[in-house]
RNA sequence: GCGGGAGUAGCUCAGUUGGUUAGAGCGCCGCCCUGUCACGGCGGAGGUCGCGGGUUCGAGUCCCGUCUCUCGCGCCA
């Protein structure tokens, strides 16, 4: 017997709750668990005894001594029972259950913990309201569905570190607390009690630990590294802390680094693919296609786009410059103005072209023009305006037939690209075009270095800063740098952004004239990235690395839409961990400590 | 900070056009039941309809304000 095996037995237990088979009928069991479901027959009870492993029957009738004990047992009591295993009597047996040939006669049973009246029930699979879930965590994770969901979770970890360290990488940890770094999100500042008035921060990833790692010679990095944001939560964004899986490499192009990890996402959601539905594994993207996200914006109105989705916009422009339908034309006279297609296969109805018109009314627009097909013509009013010529070439580019539709988005297209990204989400699921079973993956790339700050009139980083140039310096100080392109990168799954990624820029000279494009002088650069800087004058190597949302991974192949489902304590959507409490006001003697005056916003 | 949705029994929910004593299922309490596995049957307790105003003869229902939760936007280099 393993050790494994042997730590499972004590005086509470002789067996798990999963453990026994008819094999093992005639012996004695102690089991200890929690009572799952009570059927009471008067006469004879049964109490499915459920335990980490899995659920058994236990009977009880009035020859049993136990008997008294037994009557007084309620939902989640957590007990102890003893009695002889026996075969369940013939036409009892229950196929559904791996026990369900056998259960144990109770002899003696013990109440290790009664439970007050639940504010959960534990058994069924109901939905609950977030608060009650929260505050009785325990309970919540005592249910199959988040149980499971935690057990997978750290399956997925273990599988990911197994890859990692096959693939050469080795783990290493970083400091939590560490110093605060400019832009990007929000820190977490720790009031220092050594240094009265100074801080330090949690950080917000290892980003600049794990380039330092790679300047120490280490060569092959990886962490499931905590990371710590204070920005507001999205359903699929934690509040506060999460965790990535941080990795960096030297002496690497970009090739390499998604040559390398591209195999390990794959074979870690084949390996779980079939967690969903049991027998029916997803079917994971056999080669991760590689999309510019100037392509990806263009076809699918966003940097994630969900590739379940068959849908790809086009540029009809042409088809409306000039024509009948004179506010299109119009749009197209301003300069920089296009028209874009949404082709809609089978969705060429009234009733779903108005439920989606009605939906862009909803969304703030003045409408979406579509044209409906139908008997080898178009129809809708935009098709009127047009005529059939324009009609038949537009059908044509977009590929469309009879019985499908096609909306039209106008404009500036930095401007609707969200909202036709929208569209075209809306219209797949809205049309049931999304293949539910798969994990569609791909690299997006050639990310834009720097963006225009509408409100602040200046140039910005558009990703990570510490990316290098597509053309380095020669791009940095000839290129006007809204065209610059950067080796950044970022891994998409069915519409999420799964992990993120780049080159770095190691040559300090081209650091400098980086942030210097975005504003910052070299002296900003030394006071905010010493260490950093620093190092990249000593002997820096090339060097890359990305980092991949752990829960984000672990969402998807648990099919979830909400990271609470997939994190055993999360906090709720106001940043308040209901379970335990926080946050909370300190003491007057550790704000003393810590050298802090509270100073807080008038009520009301 | 802004927008959508929600808040009625311990839990999930219903509650019509504003009209008698606010209902159901699960849970809880009591009684009955020896083969159930969502066991079944009979009976019972349990409600500040989130909170505060207002309209009205009368408000769970209409109006105003407010609080809480949730989804999204902003934010997240």
């Amino acid at each position: 017997m393993s050790t494994a095996a042997q730590n499972l037995i004590s005086r509470y237990r002789s067996h798990t709750c999963a453990g026994l088979r008819s094999n093992d009928i005639g012996t004695e069991a102690r089991l200890a668990g929690w009572a799952h479901r009570i059927r009471d027959h008067g006469g004879v009870m049964f109490i499915d005894l459920r335990d980490h492993y899995g659920l058994t029957q236990v009977v009880i009738d009035p020859e049993s001594p136990a008997f008294k004990d037994a009557e007084k047992v309620r939902a989640e009591w957590c007990i102890g029972i003893t009695g002889k295993v026996r075969r369940r009597p013939a036409g009892t047996e229950n196929a559904n259950m791996p026990t369900g040939e056998i259960e144990i006669f109770v002899t003696g049973l013990d109440v290790l913990g009664a439970s007050q009246e639940l504010p959960l029930p534990v058994f069924g699979d109901q939905d609950y309201p977030e608060e009650t879930r929260l505050k009785y965590r325990f309970l919540d994770l005592r249910r199959e569905r988040l149980h499971n969901n935690i057990m997978l979770r750290g399956a997925v970890i273990d599988e990911i570190r197994v890859q990692m360290k096959s693939a050469g990488f080795f783990e290493f940890q970083t400091p939590i607390l560490t110093s605060s770094s400019p832009e990007g999100a929000r820190d977490f500042l720790v009031p220092s009690r050594l240094h009265p008035g100074k801080f330090y921060a949690l950080p917000q990833a290892p980003q600049q630990y794990k380039q330092l790692i790679m300047m120490a010679g280490f060569d092959r990095y990886f962490q499931i590294a905590p990371c710590f944001r204070d920005e507001d939560p999205r359903a699929d964004r934690f509040y506060g802390e999460f965790y990535q899986l941080d990795l960096e490499m030297s002496f690497v192009e970009q090739g390499n680094i998604l040559g390398a990890m591209e195999p390990i996402y794959r074979s870690v959601f084949e390996r779980f693919a079939d967690y969903t539905e049991k027998g029916k594994p997803k079917a994971v993207t056999a080669s991760f296609p590689m999309i510019p996200y100037a392509e990806s914006m263009r076809k699918y109105g966003s940097d994630k786009p969900d590739l379940r989705n068959p849908i790809e916009m086009q540029d009809v422009s042409e088809h409306f410059r000039g024509s009948g339908f004179k506010i299109f034309s119009r749009i197209l006279e301003e300069a920089g103005n296009q028209i874009w297609g949404i082709p809609a296969p089978t969705g060429g109805s009234r009733a779903f072209c108005d439920r989606m018109n009605s939906w862009a009314q909803g969304e703030g627009q003045p409408g979406l023009g579509y044209i409906m097909f139908k008997d080898g013509v178009g129809q809708g009013p935009l098709a009127n305006n047009i005529g059939p010529e324009r009609v038949e070439a537009l059908r044509q580019q977009l590929g469309l037939k009879d019985g499908d539709a096609a909306f039209f988005v106008a404009g500036n297209p930095e401007k609707f690209v969200r909202f036709a990204g929208l569209a075209r989400t809306r219209v797949g699921e809205d049309l049931n075009l999304v293949d539910k079973d798969c994990f569609a993956f791909a690299w997006i790339v050639d990310f834009p270095m720097y963006e225009y700050n509408d409100d602040e009139k200046k140039v910005d980083f558009s990703h990570n800063p510490f990316s290098m140039p597509q053309g380095g310096m020669d791009a940095l100080t000839t290129q006007d740098p809204l065209t610059i392109k950067a080796f950044q990168y970022d891994l998409v799954c069915n519409g999420y952004e799964l992990a993120s990624g780049g080159i770095r820029n190691h040559r300090p000279e081209a650091m400098v004239k980086a942030f210097e494009i975005a504003g910052y002088s070299e002296q900003t650069v030394i006071d905010r990235f010493g260490g950093m800087y620093r190092a990249f004058q000593y002997g820096a190597p090339p060097h890359g690395g990305m980092a991949a949302g752990i829960d984000r991974i672990v969402m998807l192949l648990a099919g979830e839409q909400n990271l609470r489902e997939i994190a055993m304590f999360p906090m709720n959507q106001q940043a308040v961990d209901l379970l335990m409490n926080a946050p909370v006001e300190a003491s007057n003697k550790q704000l003393r400590e810590l050298h802090i005056r509270t100073n807080l916003p008038e009520k009301g």
